[in-house]
DNA sequence: GAGTTTGAAACT
DNA sequence: CAGTTTCAAACTC
């Protein structure tokens, strides 16, 4: 939330990063006398709660005024209902109600608790004094419209489009508040005239609607839900800007859109290298963007940066691209040509986390996955892994230690080889985000064709299938050629002949995954939990600790999470968030796994 | 902070 | 409805 922030001049993505509550820990009974595995739990269980339990978007998404036949709340309706002057909201909510529904239009409501109104709404509420600066340096600044020729009037006005009054605005000729309180109505009537759906949200709820079963896949369901009722007309942003109201509403362009080279969309790779830039570095995500936007990512580069802007005549003089219009979905392939696996759900569960624009809509778990969580995941169970081969060997070597000497020499030598690299891994986690990158692409891409890699590493096929979708964030690697070797083709020589070893790795692997899975699962449950109770106890004294970077942080209840207006309050049918709580994998997985 | 770019809203 | 203008925010420098 901090993001709404109506802080000032931050360009997109000013995240405190708050360090994490509690901690579900990853190391259990399993690790014990395993200081490797110990530590790459502890790296993974340590990332999967560094995220702050972020507030905010649950709560709205789950209005679908527009979806429901209801008769359209005409506003004027209710005359006796007095406008609310807004209030400052103490926390940098989330700028509350642009695109979310407000069925009392004609009467404003207060900017951080709509809850007012939906009590009581005849009683314009004076506004409790609220903020200042916040003690922890947070300037709140009030900033809202500046508006200047509509005298918010208009639905340039962010304010007005909102239904809220001014307050703290920058703006100038404003009528937009008490006093002005018959303009401000003929204004909200001349609007509604022209657009009777004018202070409608604008996004409908997710296309993909009903969440019913137990799908796993539902899990990592597409990032971002909901979509643009009318859809954006962005052409020279790719969508990939705030300018697009799409993006700024963190959701994908739909068929509504009717963009001109947009790239927002499932796939997108432009998109994905906006999200994988990962929002503690800013540039580097507008950096990302601009290259999106230009081509630079998405085609050849042919066009440098410095280009882009001049281009506007240019562009005209010799601009005979042909302009898709709408979002293209494209069918999922790697450069290479490769079909990309499958680009697990955990992928997309980072997706959605980023923008911090005025409203977003983010699954319960948006905030508590990140790119880098995936890493240590993936670190770990390598490491698990490795463990397993080891176990393996040594079994097998107790058990007939005389007979087989091929055979042991070789698993031997890989086991210890694996465990050496592994450990390394984790202890230079520094040089991860290309080292293991790169590793991985001579893992599969150099002289490797049997999933042996050049300095006799073997790795089994879930592990492969990990190492992929990272391989896949390295997107700058782009000297490689396309030499690339199918996985496929590794992958089907590999099961046709996989040692037992294999299996053992993969089972380990695969438990270990699903232990991750249920810690996410119950993290998430908790987040959810303590939303749900946020809203019964009131906590009047918002303690809000900086968090300076330690792990401070009781499991109190996040200040903000009772701020959100119990209208919005997270319907009781949580369930949908998180469908897979029962059973996070599929049942093929237990078939052995038992022990 | 000033200046530019952008696309929605307003207007014709 | 399309084309143009107006507008304030997003963005850049
Ligand atoms: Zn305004
Ligand atoms: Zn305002
Ligand atoms: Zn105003
Ligand atoms: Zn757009
Ligand atoms: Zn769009
Ligand atoms: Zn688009």
């Amino acid at each position: 939330m901090e993001q709404g922030g109506q802080s000032a001049a931050a360009p997109a993505g000013d995240f405190p990063p708050k360090k994490l509550a509690r901690q579900l820990d990853f190391t259990s009974a399993a690790y014990s006398g395993n200081p490797a595995l110990a530590a790459a739990a502890a790296a993974v269980s340590r990332a999967l709660q560094t995220r702050p339990p972020q507030i905010q978007p649950q709560t709205t998404i789950h209005v679908q005024p527009q979806q429901q036949p209801q008769p359209k709340p005409l506003p004027q309706l209710q005359p006796k209902l007095q406008p609310v002057a807004p209030q400052q909201n103490h926390l940098p909510h989330v700028r509350p109600p642009t695109l979310v529904q407000q069925h009392l239009l004609s009467q404003p409501i207060a900017r951080p608790m709509p809850t007012v109104v939906a009590m009581k709404p005849e009683s314009p509420k004076p506004r409790p004094r609220s903020m200042h600066e916040m003690k922890d340096g947070t300037p709140t600044k009030k900033k809202c419209c500046n508006c200047r020729h509509s005298r918010c009037l208009k639905l340039y006005c962010e304010c007005f489009a909102s239904g809220v009054y001014c307050d703290g605005c920058n703006c100038t000729n404003c009528f937009n508040n008490v006093e002005n309180e018959a303009a401000r109505r003929d204004a909200v009537d001349a609007t509604l005239e022209r657009n009777p759906d004018a202070f409608r949200p604008k996004i409908g709820s997710s296309p993909h609607g009903t969440i019913r079963d137990n799908v796993p896949e539902a899990v990592g369901e597409l990032p971002l839900v909901g979509k643009h009722n009318k859809g954006c007309h962005c052409k020279k942003s790719g969508c990939l800007k705030k300018y697009c109201e799409c993006f700024q509403a963190n959701i994908l362009c739909s068929e509504n859109c009717k963009c001109m080279d947009c790239k927002n969309f499932d796939g997108s790779e432009e998109r994905r290298a906006l999200f994988h830039g990962d929002q503690r570095n800013t540039m580097y995500m507008q950096q990302a963007a601009n290259a999106a936007i230009n081509g630079a990512i998405g085609h050849a580069g042919l066009m440098s940066p410095s280009n882009s802007r001049k281009r506007k005549t240019s562009d005209l003089a010799l601009g005979q691209t042909i302009h898709r219009m709408g979002p293209v979905p494209v069918v999922n392939q790697q450069r290479n040509g490769m079909p990309i696996p499958h680009s697990g759900p955990l992928n997309h569960l980072t997706a959605a986390a980023m923008i911090p624009s005025k409203v977003t809509y983010r699954p319960l778990l948006s905030d508590i996955v990140q790119n880098e969580d995936v890493k240590e995941l993936c670190k770990l169970l390598v490491v698990v892994s490795g463990e397993a081969a080891k176990a393996f060997a040594g079994r097998k070597a107790l058990e007939e230690k005389q007979s087989e000497k091929e055979d042991q020499t070789e698993s031997s030598l890989a086991s210890t080889k694996d465990n050496k690299e592994e450990d390394s891994a984790i202890q230079k986690p520094s040089a991860d985000d290309r080292s293991s990158g790169t590793h991985v692409d001579e893992a599969s891409g150099s002289d490797t064709v049997d999933g042996q890699k050049a300095d006799g590493r073997p790795m089994s096929p879930s592990t492969l299938a990990l190492m992929c979708d990272e391989e896949d964030a390295v997107f700058m690697e782009s000297s490689r050629g396309p030499t690339l070797v199918p996985p496929h083709t590794s992958n089907f020589a590999f099961v046709e002949s996989m040692p037992e070893v294999y299996a053992e790795q993969e089972k380990s692997v695969l438990i270990e995954f699903r232990e991750c899975l249920r810690k996410l699962v119950t993290c998430g449950r908790m987040k959810e939990e303590r939303f749900a109770t946020s809203f019964r106890v009131e906590t009047p004294s918002q303690q809000d600790i900086p968090a300076t970077n330690g792990v401070i942080k009781p499991p109190a209840i996040p200040s903000k999470a009772a701020q959100v207006p119990p209208i919005l309050r997270p319907t009781p049918s949580n369930s949908t968030k998180l469908p897979v709580v029962t059973s996070p994998l599929p049942g093929h997985l237990d078939k052995k796994t038992k022990d």
